[in-house]
DNA sequence: TTGCCCATGTAATCAGTTACATGATTCG
DNA sequence: CGAATCATGTAACTGATTACATGGGCAA
């Protein structure tokens, strides 16, 4: 995933100020481009400067100075070449996915935490779907045909993730069910590690005291 | 997303080798995971060591050394502090939602590439999805309920991802439709602005040439 | 006149990868 | 007997964040 080709690409949407493309990064793609601090954002902007893929235009718009960049003939080049490449699939880094596997080893008798962590990811999601409902009817950002199909894409997996969440907590809510499959008793045995990591600590507590 | 208590889940789910853990991530995450490199894993583990976290049994099975770690009392009261606490939103980094966003500019009418970006896309879903069917019956995974749940979220996830690819191709391989919405001739001008960046281009070369 | 938004930038630091170095075991 | 897999580790580097430093415009 390429910093560089990213900020290209939110050039070539429009031309913009380095405190624009933060913004863009993260008010319009509503947590779908990730995160990206100025820090980053200036030295990016400066090396693609120094390499003739954007050039600035600096103006004093109210007495208040800025650059707004727009692409060179090379970056517009740049920005097919890399449109034209394929994309790295795309790496999901869910927290609470990874807190569910092992839920099992450390928590196995909490559901009700777990549920007040679907309902705090429902709040979210759910503030989200609503942003993104309105974005083509905003009146102002612009959409294109392409960029429309990639709000769809937005929008199917907020509502799919509603979905699962209200699914899971409904399931949650009901009775504890035994594991899906576990052929070599890992589940069973890890309530028992814990007791014995737990008695050991004791043991040495006692020894020491 | 703290990698150290991604690791301590992963050890909690079960005693393992630093090794085991690359594996955990890669193979049994099925893209669930993101990836992570040994150069990554050894200093963390040796850290995690330090503090007390986790504790190694050198083992010599086969002339091989290795070193399984297991979570000490320690180690599982911060590994449930941090299932108690709450999570990061999940933060998706789709290169191909960000070129698609952008695509009107640089590429309007080349569906083509689009359509086989998502071609591949798609290839590579319909592969993910069939090892996460099959998981919960592969009779090797340990699998509890709360790790079913997160199982369907995946398996959620990639079916609506199948659908919205299969979607968005039928429509690129229709008619080019006009922008969902464009208020400030954003879109209308992206040709404008590229021609004039090549226009400037070729004027400088001829000056120099 | 205070606080928020606009706007740019640097320096220290951190988290993680890549490349390298090593060596045993297992399977075809 | 060679290739793939199991297994551990370090050093150099890269990419990014955080914290800091600065200052104008605008609205309550």
């Amino acid at each position: 995933m390429s910093l560089d080709h990213s900020i290209l690409a939110v050039i070539g949407y429009r031309p913009c100020t380095g405190y624009d493309i933060k913004n863009e990064f993260e008010h319009k793609g509503a947590g779908l481009y990730w995160g990206i601090s100025f820090g980053s954002i200036y030295p990016r902007l400066r090396k693609l400067e120094e390499e003739g893929l954007i050039e600035a235009q600096e103006t004093e718009s109210g007495g208040r100075q800025k650059k707004i960049y727009d692409l060179t003939a090379k970056g517009w080049s740049e920005l097919e070449a890399w449109m034209r490449s394929s994309s790295e699939y795309p790496s999901v880094k869910d927290e609470l996915l990874v807190k569910m596997f092992s839920w099992i080893a450390a928590l196995p008798e909490d559901r009700s935490t777990l549920i007040r962590h679907l309902e705090s990811r429902k709040a979210k999601s759910e503030e989200l779907l609503d942003y993104v409902k309105k974005w083509p009817s905003n009146n102002f950002s612009s959409i294109s045909e392409y960029g429309m199909l990639a709000i769809n894409h937005l929008r199917a997996r907020l509502e799919t993730d509603l979905k699962w969440i209200d699914e899971s907590i409904r399931q949650l809510e009901g009775e504890p069910q035994p594991p899906v499959q576990d052929p070599f008793d890992l589940i069973s045995q890890q309530p028992v590690r814990r007791k014995t990591a737990f008695n050991k600590s004791n043991q040495e507590e006692k020894d020491n005291g």
